[in-house]
DNA sequence: TGTACATCAGTGAACGCGCGTTCACTGATGTAC
DNA sequence: TGTACATCAGTGAACGCGCGTTCACTGATGTAC
């Protein structure tokens, strides 16, 4: 078993950290190895004591950006909660916020990466893949009951979309951006919330 | 002016033609010199007499791309059309097929780009964002008058993301992915088609 | 109509750099006795 | 408690390949007279 507090876990733990933030900031073909390995304070040469390949290190990069948005995102709808927020509303607000169109590194890797997914090898896909699965038992959890089947993928569509377009959009017309965020927020809230 | 029908503008036309279909299929990133040359049937040396660089080819071959998906889906809506669809109907028929989930080469290129927009240098990102504007202006003109401001950038949002997931699943699960299709072309039609 | 010359489009070899990967080595930590 | 040895994590140099870019050259086309 992985002994958690040793010294070779400790920096796998930040190689992983580091190189799920380049994933989403840049994509996956923007994760240098070397780049990675300097961020985390080592040199490029230890990186195979680490990962077996540069593909090795983008699906276990994938897994680790999954469970930090789930984290964040727990946190962030439990505090909205508390203040008299449905699930569905806290969700909604959260993800169709400007803070999550602008902060990449800690945005969900869902709307950073699934562009680019059909183009990875399996080694990557399949991790990648996974976290679209969660994300759409996310949005089915918050769902209110009588939602139509599919309704779930209708709206997790709507929220990638309108993600991707205002991040496309922000740094030439910061206003549209918004503009796209409030539309869709607007229309699903009306549609779903209750 | 450019001499179209000179010889020289008869390759150029050739290796933008063949870069609009590996930029979508590949990706920006995925789009490399000497194979879009080869397989314009020329050598790679040549490239520089056509374009002054790499980002040079990406940036026509986005427009390339944009015009081709213009005239297909023009050409198909009015298919649909002179058989009794509407043209909102039309264009969410098409853009939600399965077949466009599938053949890349000939697919939008905001459905295949907008992920990687952001990530892009600016003489790359501008074409790119022109492409998206156009999208909306298409759905806005297919909306029904009284759709509510807003609306056209919702239903591309939705358009997107539904395509986006729908291919990130294809190869895994296919019912899966006819499913969010379906389900994003039926609430788009109860909503606005009329 | 023919000759000489200039221009043009494309060829193919080479260059330089970035990057994934390998490997011999070092210094620190752990273990046997 | 101390000594000798083994293991472990990380270092830094080097290798090999892919790819964007450059350039001298070739063969074809066009032009002047």
């Amino acid at each position: 078993m992985t002994e958690l507090s040793g010294r070779k876990a400790i920096s796998h733990a930040r190689i992983l950290d580091v190189a799920s933030r380049a994933i989403r900031r840049q994509g996956y073909h923007g994760v240098n190895v070397t780049e990675v390995m300097k961020d985390a304070q080592l040199t490029h040469g230890g990186f195979y004591a680490h990962f077996a390949s540069r593909e090795a290190l983008l699906s276990e990069a994938v897994a680790q950006a999954g469970a930090d948005i789930a984290r964040v995102l727990r946190e962030q709808s439990d505090l909205l909660v508390a203040g008299g927020a449905s699930r569905f509303r806290a969700f909604v607000e959260i993800y169709l916020s400007f803070d999550h169109v602008r902060d990449c590194d800690h945005g969900c890797p869902v709307s950073l990466l699934t562009g680019e997914m059909f183009r990875q090898a399996p080694e990557v896909a399949g991790p990648s893949r996974r976290l679209i699965r969660e994300m759409h038992a996310r949005v089915k959890k918050v769902l209110p009951a009588g939602a139509a089947p599919g309704a779930a993928w209708v709206v997790a569509s709507a929220c990638l979309g309108a993600v991707q377009l205002a991040r496309a959009l922000v740094d030439d017309d910061e206003a549209e951006a918004k503009a796209i965020l409030a539309a869709t927020k607007k229309d699903l809230l009306e549609r779903y919330d209750r």
